[in-house]
DNA sequence: ACACAACCATACACAACTGTATGTCAGGGT
DNA sequence: ACCCTGACATACAGTTGTGTATGGTTGTGT
């Protein structure tokens, strides 16, 4: 068997302490007392998921720096002690994050290409009410991504991982709109605008004030003149039609 | 005489120290021998206009964590000495940051409205070109609005000036769309939708990744989705017309 | 050429974080 | 009953960034 090395006890995440210079170190003496078993109503008895979860929660009310180690514990309810257990470091955190986004994403895109039915153009309304609803009418998503493009704009690692989300979004939208015109040039360039639109409606979106009626908006005017028009003359022009809820 | 007050000397703009509790303060002995005439080259001899720009600088690469103090100070060869005389402290700076921004965009906007030709759609196409190319081919305002708009998720205030913004520039795309078209309800939706590909536009022109021919590719697919099409019926579809460079 | 204002440098004091070292407790196996 | 291990608490070190006090230069009017 010549699979995953050695056989260890698939041990704490944390990489265990990289070696630590034995030298002087850092923390000399310490005779604490410690250990005050904190509430004591029930043990929170945190996973590194519950982490993450906070770490994301943290992000879409506040951004990326609002993800510190020292918040989050608060916010769950420990000390930082439990955060060096799951988590090497800061950046570990960060990262392990924007995995699990990066993961999500891919594979609610290939769920959303499976999913075609008779009527191109209802599929095309359905993706622009997932993009425009995304996480619900919280915006949790929204909000996520976009305070993820803002880290992307200083971190070229982050923007490497955005545009593979982008185009993978960009082909799916193209895959539909070449459903309802014959010309694929059309179809690429309906699916460019479709995504800048909702990019900047997005945008528009997230801030605190915006109300359902806007989202609504946004969904008609986009709905009237990127779907619409281009469809087999069916219901042409005026009016998307009756998908409005 | 009655303008601006009593004719003060039109001192330091730092609003001189704020009394400063002088019970136990901080600063204690200091028993300093300071002065050392720096690089002794030439002497910069800053304004406070010279720390806005820096800052801006700073803002369009790295966003607004990076327009720091000591950072500044840095890139300016002073030190954090010369800022505490031109502003009284941090979101001084910032403050003056946004005003200064907030004016600039207002009086460009009120520009862009005087300016109108015999030919409509020309002018919406310029519209276009100047926002899709603020600043020139460096991307400057570009960026910092975006950088912008992420603080202003977080700071209600800034949200507002956003908003303020925001509202002048679809007054001004509505009016111009007002004029290709008869009805006033398309007028507003398509300066809404043109505003919202040209948020989207930027989002992705703002990535260090992106060619020139990304820019024109936006460009001319909202040019010819959004603005030929709804013209009078001069060159109808296909091609934007003659005025691509 | 001297005074004074504008401008800048130094040197603190604080505060907020991140890492890290180490103590401590609860629970599950054997 | 024992003990190991996962999980958490505490305390300390180091860094970075802000704000403030104060002294040193440089320029400009008179």
């Amino acid at each position: 068997m010549a699979g995953r090395g050695t056989a260890l006890p698939d041990w704490p995440r944390a990489e265990r302490r990289r070696a630590g210079r034995p030298g002087r170190g850092a923390g000399g003496g310490a005779r604490v007392k410690a250990g005050t078993a904190r509430n004591t109503a029930e043990a929170p008895r945190l996973t590194r998921d519950d982490w993450l979860d906070a770490a994301f929660q943290a992000v879409v009310d506040g951004g990326f720096d609002k993800a510190r180690v020292l918040l989050l514990a608060d916010a769950l309810g420990v000390t930082r002690g439990s955060f060096y257990w799951h988590f090497s470091d800061h950046a570990d955190l960060i990262a392990a994050l924007l995995a699990r986004w990066r993961q999500r994403e891919l594979e609610e895109d290939l769920r959303l290409q499976g999913e075609s039915g008779a009527d191109p153009q209802a599929d095309l309304m359905h993706l622009l009410d997932v993009a425009l609803a995304r996480g619900g009418a919280d915006l949790q998503d929204m909000r996520f991504e976009l305070a993820l493009r803002g880290l992307g704009r200083r971190d070229p690692e982050v923007a490497k991982m955005l545009v593979e989300v982008d185009e993978a979004r960009m082909a799916l939208f193209a895959a539909k709109f070449g459903r309802i015109t014959a010309d694929p040039k059309t179809a690429a360039d309906l699916a460019a605008l479709f995504y800048l639109a909702i990019s900047g409606g997005l945008q528009a979106l997230a801030r605190p004030s915006t109300t359902p009626r806007v989202a609504q908006y946004i969904r008609s005017v986009i709905a009237e003149y990127l779907i619409a028009p281009h469809g087999p003359a069916r219901a042409r022009r005026r009016k998307p039609g009756g998908i409005a809820r």
